[in-house]
DNA sequence: CTTGGCACTCAGTTGCCGAGACTGCTAAGA
DNA sequence: TCTTAGCAGTCTCGGCAACTGAGTGCCAAG
């Protein structure tokens, strides 16, 4: 926090805007400068913070609902909030707990636990939160096996340190024996070693099939289970906790409420809106028309990455009014980024 | 139906009962008298439909929101007007056109093929769909690999049918080799043929690695494999299209809307109100009260079970407001349920 | 620069009235 | 005995006016 208080406002300004902003976040009803000097100690008298407050409108932090009502934060309000005036904070001990209980008891199934840790977050936080579901191509290859299981067809299995990650079954067109897939499951074994899977080249498998005369379909089913394994090409969410809006005043207008729901149901919206934080090394937020969706400007996001091994795979996210407690939920997802991230690592195939 | 029109209504009460069903479906608001008389060539006058009505609501059949409104359906009118007075429908061949474009066009992967036709259902129906991911436990066995990945750990894979439906890690407690593995997922294929999975008995498995000479870590491992295979003991369900649920006017009580987000997300609640349909011939419908859960009183639930070869095993249903178009919709479900079934003999694994 | 005071603005609430929608009942008619 | 026209009675709903009270902006004094 810069001497001032944040970004060009005097301290007292920052300091009534924080308040008014976490007045605001706590009630949900328009800040009026009496029951702020009323409940919080600022030393001056309402008349003095109106005028303050007239200027925070001026410069575009606060907006009034109407003449004779008290003010609310914009967009920009908020954004300085969070950046600037905000009280950083630590996840609620309890919460912590939670959650490690939690992830302890859950499977060892990697989408089990990804499930399992939305449905938490979207309790503790009481709003709506979503997770990705990992990209799996920074997965490390650990085994291939293709089973015969008929003069016809196979199955070809992807093991990666992730878990495994892609069955996809596929026709014999000459008539392989189930000697050849063992044959080739071991070649292609001894060679692709511990690579990543997105580092596999058509010619590694190609080497494999030629060396032991095999044909082209086989290196193309091959091909295909490895595709299928790193793309997952359209990265699933799970979300839990849509119910948890309806408690927001902001929803008694039923049409924001259909729109949420049916962005959060297409998954595709959500996923782009979240995608760029993929890198980020704190949490982000974006707020209201920040995300640049119409339907959404009452909203905001907060997203943390969360990690397997070294690499971000996947991004745990809570959607909620504008209004939300942005300093409670950013160390909640954090909190729980770190203790998935933390819980995928026992699950790692080594 | 009956000659009378049906169960103790006289031709013209049964009449005039599915009349104002049917017009309240469509309206969303009370039925009077005149209205009836008006739009529907009765032959009497209103002041005789209003006698009638008198009657049908001492029979339980219509209730009246307040004295000076029309009639409402109750739960026995309504399904007085499913058992024995409605039009049973076929589908639109629109609708069954666009579910067999989109059933074709899935992946021949399980879990998509029933998310698509759960998104399909929810859209066609303009209601909330959800069904319900397959039971194995009537599968067949097909084959079982274990494979070796470091002196320490395995992964047994278990394929059937219905398709590759578990992966289970294991640990090896006494260095087992990598040839163990295999023989024992020789032996394994070789004995337990084409069972049905519920069948496999230990003594079957204990057969095996006892005749190989390896220890029981491996047997529960396999048991384990198979068990999680065949159990699946939280069975879960899709759902889609719950923003639909919010143009139907009964939504504008948001504490129904919550309870019934609630429940949709806990999955069980849901899953055991139509469990017991699963061995239904035609579509069942459950209406209001018969639900049997206090927060769904305003709702009704159609329910079909697809199958998979002989067996069915799982259920697609739809959840609306009591007030549902139930001939449409039974026709939709049930036409889904066929083309579902259809559609998964193909992705049988032979 | 701060502050008390005051006039002014609006949203929200209450209470009231009349219109309209239906019903139930009654009495006459088929 | 059933049907029907007519009518009185009941209840909801929309609109309107009056009122309340929360909150602001501005001004003049400290």
């Amino acid at each position: 926090m810069s001497s001032d208080g944040g970004g060009g406002l005097d301290k007292r300004k920052a300091y009534i805007l924080a308040t008014v902003v976490y007045e605001y976040i706590a009630t949900a009803e328009p800040v009026a400068s009496q029951a702020l000097t009323q409940k919080y100690n600022l030393g001056v008298s309402s008349a003095t913070v109106r005028n303050e407050m007239a200027e925070l409108e001026a410069g575009g932090y606060l907006v009034q609902p109407h003449t004779s009502a008290g003010r609310v934060p914009s967009d920009a309000g908020y954004r300085m909030y969070v950046d600037q005036l905000m009280h950083h904070e630590q996840m609620a001990p309890d919460d912590r707990k939670r959650i490690r209980d939690e992830l302890r008891d859950a499977s060892r199934e990697l989408d089990e636990i990804i499930e399992g840790t939305t449905r938490l977050l979207g309790r503790l936080s009481k709003n709506l939160a979503f997770v990705t579901k990992p990209a799996q191509d920074s997965a490390t290859f650990r085994h291939i096996q293709l089973i015969w299981l008929s003069a016809r067809t196979g199955v070809a299995i992807v093991v990666t340190t992730i878990g495994v990650s892609a069955q996809s079954l596929f026709e014999l067109a000459n008539d392989a024996s189930p000697d050849d897939l063992t044959r080739l499951s071991n070649a292609l074994n001894a060679r692709l070693g511990s690579r990543m899977l997105r580092e596999i080249r058509e010619r590694d498998v190609a080497a494999c099939t030629q060396e032991l005369g095999l044909g082209d379909d086989l290196k193309n089913a091959v091909l295909n289970a490895l595709h299928t394994a790193s793309a997952d090409d359209s990265p699933t969410l799970s979300a839990s906790g849509a119910q948890n809006l309806l408690d927001q005043p902001e929803f008694h207008d039923l049409r924001k409420l259909r729109s949420i729901l049916r962005i959060v149901e297409e998954q595709k919206t959500l996923y782009d809106l979240v995608a760029d934080s993929m890198n980020a090394e704190s949490p982000e937020v974006k707020i209201g028309h920040e995300l640049g969706v119409e339907e959404m400007t009452d909203f905001s996001i907060v997203t943390v990455p969360y990690r397997f091994g070294q690499h971000a795979i996947g991004m745990l996210s809570i959607l909620g009014p504008r209004r939300m407690p942005y300093g409670r939920l950013m160390a909640l997802a954090s909190g729980t980024a770190e203790t998935l991230s933390e819980r995928l690592s026992d699950v790692e195939i080594k």
